[in-house]
DNA sequence: GGAAGGTAAAAACGCGCGTTTCAAACGCCA
DNA sequence: TGGCGTTTGAAACGCGCGTTTTTACCTTCC
């Protein structure tokens, strides 16, 4: 076995733990603990903490971005020329997010972890998500741009980030509105089914009409 | 004076960490340091750290949910008996957001600290506000259900929270998005713009058609 | 003036953290 | 089989943390 299993034990246990409590909050006591590996093998195998948090994400987002690469290249190929829909486009990138964690872990787990990408990030979690998938973040933005050509590039770049918010606040944030919502909507709350109501939502938001020509309009 | 400029002082520079580094991360050695005053005055003053935390906190929600009350009671005047309309509605939330922090400290640190109580409260923090302001969090719910009768009740849960992610999400994202965009929108970036350009995509996602009957539609 | 009480300052405590060290165990190939 | 590089194990290190304690200050009221 190239990769032992003490790796993967460490990955397994830590991105569970990350995701239910942070990174500042997650000890590697309670990793190598819970994962039943000895405390040093983390910095043996990995090098620090960072090196780790960077691996947890590395295992979902290399994956994802090769699915996303393909699609994307599907996708260019079907409607070669002309404008890719974006109805298309987002049930394609709805996909490649569907299928990674079905191979591995919960699809939570991993909207956990994006969610904790963006707040907690401070400093080289950003940079390394950037520098390592900022390709194909491009990529998948210069498609929306051929998606919605009526929108000014400004208002995209905009609706883009509303849109990510959406999705990866409420994916992410599902076991908090699990407690909200207590016991009256809880039977329609798996990931897919939230996704399933979260499309139209979005859809409509990128299509919503520009803003007005301001005015300082309040009150 | 009544209350120690000590007590102010450290609120006040703790709230700015806070939003910045996140609780976890925030040490109340830096707080005290930064704000000039003792370590011990934290403990002999708030109790605890966690005390601290629902105190900055407190300082921010109170205002609001007070403002937000006397806001909806205008409305429910003005509207009296018949349905409030959801862009009004819409209007007096965005409007009582904005006013809070004017007397205060920054907005952006008032949109971080609400990202903050949903993506690193494990515990106390989030029942702390929810049994603090639950009930303001209910009335307006009520509200939106007038001003949006053709929803069905589950999917309106929902869209709330969908609207709730993108409006936070991406206010309380905003460094994040500055240092994403480079230098190409940001003359655009306070976020009073924000706030405008958020307003159409949210109206919209409210008012999207309700999601297709499955049937697994998946590819 | 002096006791009392609320506040501030300084120092220490115990703890859990990430990391390092070093020796033991293991797997592999000559 | 013997030696060697790789991996594991147990223990310790130093550090920074939240908290507590102790002492000093400084107002307030009799």
């Amino acid at each position: 076995m190239a990769q032992s299993d003490t790796v993967t034990r460490i990955l397994d246990t830590a991105e569970v733990l990350f995701a239910e409590k942070g990174f500042a909050e997650t000890s590697l006591r309670s990793i190598t603990t819970r994962a039943k590996v000895n405390l040093a093998a983390v910095n043996y195998h990995f090098g620090s903490k960072k090196a780790l948090i960077q691996a947890v994400f590395a295992r979902y987002l290399d994956p994802f971005a090769e699915r996303l690469h393909t699609a994307l290249d599907e996708l260019e190929s079907r409607y070669a020329g002309t404008a890719i829909p974006l109805d298309a486009l987002l049930e394609q990138l709805a996909h490649s997010v569907l299928e990674v964690p079905a191979e591995r872990h919960s699809l939570q787990v991993f909207m956990k972890l994006l969610g904790l990408a963006y707040s907690q990030a401070q400093g080289h979690l950003r940079r390394y998500i950037q520098a390592q998938y900022g390709e194909t973040f491009q990529r998948f933005v210069a498609c929306l741009r051929i998606a919605t050509p009526e929108l000014p590039d400004a208002e995209r770049f905009w609706r883009l980030h509303f849109m990510l918010g959406t999705v990866i606040f409420t994916l992410s944030g599902l076991d908090a509105l699990r407690d909200i919502a207590d016991h009256e909507y809880q039977q329609h709350m798996s990931v897919r089914e939230l996704i399933r109501h979260l499309r139209p939502v979005v859809v409509a938001g990128m299509r919503a009409p520009l803003p007005e020509d301001d005015g300082s309009a309040l009150s």
